[in-house]
DNA sequence: AGCAGAGTTCAATTTTTATTGAACTCTTAC
DNA sequence: GTAAGAGTTCAATAAAAATTGAACTCTGCT
């Protein structure tokens, strides 16, 4: 199955076992929220972390790119998953996980889940519109009748986000 | 954006303004959902279409291949979205949109989400059993703190399912 | 002002995922 | 029993998405 590349470098052992396997954790986890695995393995590495981390770090241990580096931190930081803080290096930005459920849950609801909904909605306003202008009357009904049953799951699908985010939460 | 075949043959119109926006419409759908976006033109063409219809017709009108429009309805019908009935040929099988939102999301559910959360749990544990071999004590109480955590989540995840199939059911 | 290095951007590339199509099996009508 | 065609499988291919890396900007120090 998928393998966590081990970056392994002039023979020095980067990540411990432990740290790997936590890595590729998080990895699987994402992909399932349709994530790319570089989120997860910054994630992950930060989740597996006592001490704050920089981008530089995630670029050495990681072996990925700056550019990989720089927009994985950014999503992170857009979901909330990320807690900036100061380290060793003054001209640099650390981070810690962000551990809070609530928080993570709302940060991808946010940011993932309710721009589709509403460009959905958006759409299916169009659909309705569309079918407004149907000429024959049954069919006209018929589609009439289906988009008045999407706007129904949509309103479903926005009032179960909240309820949703209070049972995760805390 | 995202355009879907129009799929024009010898001048022949295949679908309305109304039926394309529609199948567009399932494909950004089940794309968020995670799923090939000829899943979205399969159940959007059904969802849009009074009839039933065959593999046949979607192969025709979609203009998908069969192996494709075969792996749709496949996965589809695990999840629970469609109906099988009889048409004019007997020798084919027919189909009709599900739009019992409860079983949608079951489906979905039953099988795009709880395969994931079994091999997270069982990830996990192997997690926790690096975390006991772990010589160090602080480091290792730090990481059995974290793989706690986890274990919390993954938890509330389970518990959150039938709920959100209670409240986006009916 | 000029330099050093942290962080960003995005076109090119690699990697992953979806789709095709041809060979296959399975069914059923005769 | 067999022929026609419905439906499946899967290696090859195409399409989509993630990643790279080099050029860029921005910040703060001297």
């Amino acid at each position: 199955m998928s393998e966590v590349r081990t970056n392994l470098e002039g023979g020095v052992k980067v990540f411990t076992e432990l740290e790997r396997a936590t890595i590729a954790y998080f990895c699987d986890g994402v992909k399932v929220l349709g994530l790319p695995k570089s989120v997860g393995e910054v994630y992950g590495y930060l989740f597996v972390s006592k001490e704050p981390r920089s981008q530089a770090d995630f670029v050495e241990k990681l072996g990925i790119s700056k550019g990989t580096a720089s927009q994985s931190l950014n999503l992170l930081k857009a979901l909330g998953a990320l807690k900036e803080v100061s380290g060793p290096d003054s001209r640099r930005t650390y981070f810690e996980a962000n551990l809070n459920l609530k928080q993570l849950v709302g940060g991808f609801i946010r940011n993932q889940i309710r721009p589709h909904l509403r460009s959905g909605e958006a759409k299916l306003d169009q659909l309705q519109a569309l079918a407004e202008g149907e000429a024959d009357e049954e069919t006209r009904a018929f589609h009439q009748e289906r988009f008045e049953k999407l706007e129904r799951w949509s309103r479903r699908a926005q009032t179960v986000l909240p309820i949703l985010q209070r049972f995760l939460g805390e």
